[in-house]
DNA sequence: GAATGCGATGAAGGAAAATTTCGTCCGGCG
DNA sequence: CGCCGGACGAAATTTTCCTTCATCGCATTC
């Protein structure tokens, strides 16, 4: 056939083509169809315009289909996306993938309107994780790291630690009681006042209480904590409102973040939160000041959980 | 109406073959490979977690030159896509060039740094709230629509609601009952296995069981919820790991996020989190649906907690 | 310790997509 | 009217992707 017609290597893959002033920019797109578009004959204007209009849509087309789409052929697909400064249709497929992921995150801009009843459930999930993290950033942002400091010196020298809360909140006192007893260390948490204040009676200089409420105000919770102050314990309180009666009777005030509520999102949901990121430092700073002590205890209760699990999967 | 005790056919064990909805997302990509990364083999594990660490440089390969940069062939590849929830590699290499695109057009930092046992306590907290919030953002992305909106519906006209949970998980499964029960639906979480096993077999068709555990396999909440299953209930799932035991006896399966987990964090950490979302979303989901009756009774929790805070404030 | 089964893995062949080649067709111009 | 140049697409060719199948390693069982 031919001979002396040197066969160009057959794309060797990062080389371009003889000019490289083209580098495959995905965003401005659009704009070399349009500067391009003089140069170009009338079918593969009709292919670039496709392609500009529907990046997102064409992305998920191969080449015979694009070719079926704009009514022409492979070729010319091939071709304009050669002249749009792709190495080939594959080149600026991709693009236009990368394209429309732009657009599509583009379009969905922080929306932080209220959960309202008519939201569909996608709204739902997305609202509800962006309130969620506006209050990590909230509380993360606000917590005093000195108290925090002491509360943890505390904590981990404490003989012993009880910690109270009530109605929702009892289960992040539960949590860290179980995330403290995990380490090693004697803590419990009450969510019956009575019992509370039965125990907080028992603690002592070292001992250390922990009162969890958002409000700041609940008795039932203030109740034990007194006493346990009144019985020299180191006090603690992890509450929203650093000027409610609770801080009354603690040596150190950690303030949760206070989000707007609404009807559907109760303050419940966004103080467990912030209470939840509290103790988890708490937790994470009393492990690290332990971890002699701390890292087998963990390892321990991880080994002793394993049998618990059913034996084979995969 | 049918026999009480049915017992219904298994769902089949969730094979490699992409669950149904298949949802190809761009941005939740890493999630995802945290997410399977367990029900991987070693491969297909060098596989994801090359190409969720450099998508750009990724998307510029085949699969030919993807095997051999991760050191597998091309079928393991190929493989790997299909587990992420795509219908092929060249499916794979589009999100990952959309996923590239979203990168460089400042979106992602994704990268955090474990937490270390000397970190001063400031590093912690932003860690800790930049992990939670990540995991926020890949639960969110992942969260199957589909079985959400099932498993709210199922919740909303179920006449009566049990909820499995142990350890770190019970809290979880406390909350959820708990927040169900302030809008009047009849609902209780188990962590009492035994207990549970008695009270599922009473649960009958319309009723819905609900499991929380983050490995999947905690034979003790699987029992119970095996036993609602038994008796026609509609099951619901609520795992990090839907490849585990216990997807096999749940009609409805809600994937949790699955974060790195590091010495000092352990899993139970960012679970929760994740874990707590997804209740969040159903709680709201129910609430929507009910709203008729919800609305009044979460006025009536919330004038019942008045008298329990002390009078005034300041 | 051998036998057995199970699943992971990659090689090779087959299908599909992309790219090139090449002939046809159309419109303008001498 | 015939020639020319370029646009265009059908088909050939190459590359890329996917599937099938045999092998191999691992662990469990007898």
């Amino acid at each position: 056939m031919k001979e002396n017609f040197v066969r160009r290597p057959l794309r060797p893959r990062p080389v371009a083509v003889a000019p490289r002033p083209a580098p495959p920019e995905p965003g401005a797109l659009a704009a070399k169809v349009r500067t391009m578009a003089p140069s170009m004959t009338r079918s593969m204007q009709r292919v670039a315009e496709t392609v500009a209009a529907d990046p997102a849509g064409c992305a998920a087309l191969t080449v015979t289909g694009l070719a079926e789409r704009t009514g022409t052929s492979e070729a010319t697909v091939v071709r304009t996306a050669r002249l749009l400064g792709y190495p080939g249709y594959r080149d600026l497929r991709l693009a236009l993938a990368g394209l429309a992921a732009q657009q599509a995150s583009g379009a969905a801009p922080a929306v932080t309107a209220d959960i309202s009843v008519d939201d569909p459930l996608s709204e739902v999930v997305s609202k509800l994780a962006q309130d969620e993290r506006q209050t990590l950033t909230d509380t993360a942002g606000a917590l005093d790291l000195a108290q925090l400091e002491a509360t943890v010196s505390a904590l981990a020298s404490a003989r012993r630690i009880d910690v109270y809360g009530i109605g929702a909140s009892s289960l992040v006192a539960q949590d860290l009681a179980q995330k403290l007893l995990r380490i090693g260390l004697v803590a419990h948490a009450h969510s019956d006042p009575h019992l509370a204040v039965t125990n907080a009676v028992q603690l002592r200089t070292g001992d250390v209480a922990v009162a969890i409420t958002h409000s700041g105000r609940t008795v039932d919770v203030i109740e034990p904590l007194q006493a346990a102050f009144d019985h020299g314990a180191t006090t603690v309180a992890i509450t929203g409102r650093p000027d409610g009666e609770v801080t009354q009777y603690a040596d150190h005030v950690l303030t949760t973040s206070t989000a707007r509520e609404s009807e559907l999102r109760p303050a419940a949901m966004s103080s467990r939160t912030s209470q939840l990121l509290v103790i988890d430092c708490l937790f994470i700073g009393v492990a690290q000041r332990t971890y002699e002590s701390a890292a087998p205890a963990l390892h321990a209760s991880y080994e002793a959980l394993a049998h618990r699990h059913s034996p084979r999967l995969r």
